[in-house]
DNA sequence: AGCCTATTAGAACGGCACGTGCCGTTGGCG
DNA sequence: CGCCAACGGCACGTGCCGTTCTAATAGGCT
């Protein structure tokens, strides 16, 4: 029954990752100390230091690890439709708890922590935006965009607006909302006439 | 020579915002400690706990006390222009040293505490919005903006992308990249012939 | 001028979490 | 089977927290 061979050291790093998920859950990433997670978890802080450089590096290991593959792009050929689509599901992903809010304190920790901004860009930021990027791409290939329009300025302004929502003016982001966003967008990347 | 009538709390309370501002430029504000802002300026901790509930509120009290008129709207009767000039000076102030890391932390400390984030909406976030949705709404009273294009969504696609970019992916912001992004915007805000 | 009250600087407090040692134990590998 | 790295647990010294105490001081009021 061992489809994947487990080690030890593998038990306690998934067993800590989780841990530290409960917690953050339950009391907020500010109120996380690494002692807390030890004790919850059953293990000795050295385990987590010898793993993990800082609460920090931790934290973001634990929300990203679970979470990579949630976000891809459907592709039924209307670039719009895909669009509309993927957005939605990221919003109602990154928008609400669970993870919304462990998101939310994630980026808070990047503006603080270089190492925690590099690595999230790694493995969070710059994957998501290669992937807007190629579905982008393909749709210009096709003829749904105007040939011109600059596909990494087109995804930072159909990301940009929603980030600034959810982490400046701190509003919830709506469906609706985002719909608006693509409808602005495109009013400027349609092939003229 | 007491032009405007000071009492000695008042004096107090700048040179306690002076000091944080001088320790957080040095340190950065995950090392900055009330007890050091207080050791540095010669004042006890109780004077401070006295007028700020927080280090994180301390922080921004420093942080835009100083800084509120700076960014104001030309008007020269062409929008795009006005636009132009108005996020050019945003970028250059929010986006390098002195005040960008320090913009930089206070949003991230925004992200853990609620009320930081509050106060951060209250005293730059809202007014700032309000500016740039005022200076659309009379460039579309004057005919050159579309009548039927949302302000509030618009100051949003200007804003966002900036925010996303010094926030999230800490590349620096170029006066160029604002450029195509009003540039993308206006495609889609331009009057329709 | 002389008091009076609020505010101040500064020292000290208990509490918490940090990061690092040191134990005695455990479990996987050769 | 025996070794050795990793382990849980405990304790340590440090730094900062937020609060409390005391003595000095400043400014307003009569």
């Amino acid at each position: 029954m061992t489809d994947t061979p487990r080690t030890r050291a593998d038990d306690r790093t998934e067993a800590i990752r989780r841990t530290t998920l409960e917690l953050a859950q339950e009391i907020g990433y500010a109120k996380l100390s690494i002692e807390g997670v030890a004790a919850r978890a059953g293990v000795g802080k050295h385990t987590i230091y010898r793993r993990w450089p800082s609460k920090g590096a931790l934290f973001l290991d634990a929300v990203l690890s679970p979470q990579q593959p949630d976000l891809d792009y459907p592709d039924t050929g209307d670039v719009m439709a895909d669009l509309r689509t993927q957005i939605h599901h990221a919003v109602d992903l990154l928008g609400r708890p669970p993870f919304g809010p462990l998101f939310q304190s994630l980026i808070g920790e990047a503006q603080h922590n270089p190492a925690v901004a590099a690595e999230l860009n790694e493995r969070f930021t710059k994957p998501q935006e290669a992937k807007t990027v190629a579905r982008l791409t393909k749709a210009r290939e096709q003829g749904q965009l105007a040939p011109e329009f600059d596909l990494d300025l087109a995804m930072s302004i159909l990301t940009g607006p929603l980030f600034f929502t959810l982490m400046v003016t701190q509003e919830p982001v709506t469906h609706e909302y985002v719909d608006r966003v693509l409808e602005a967008l495109f009013a400027g990347m349609r092939p003229r006439p």
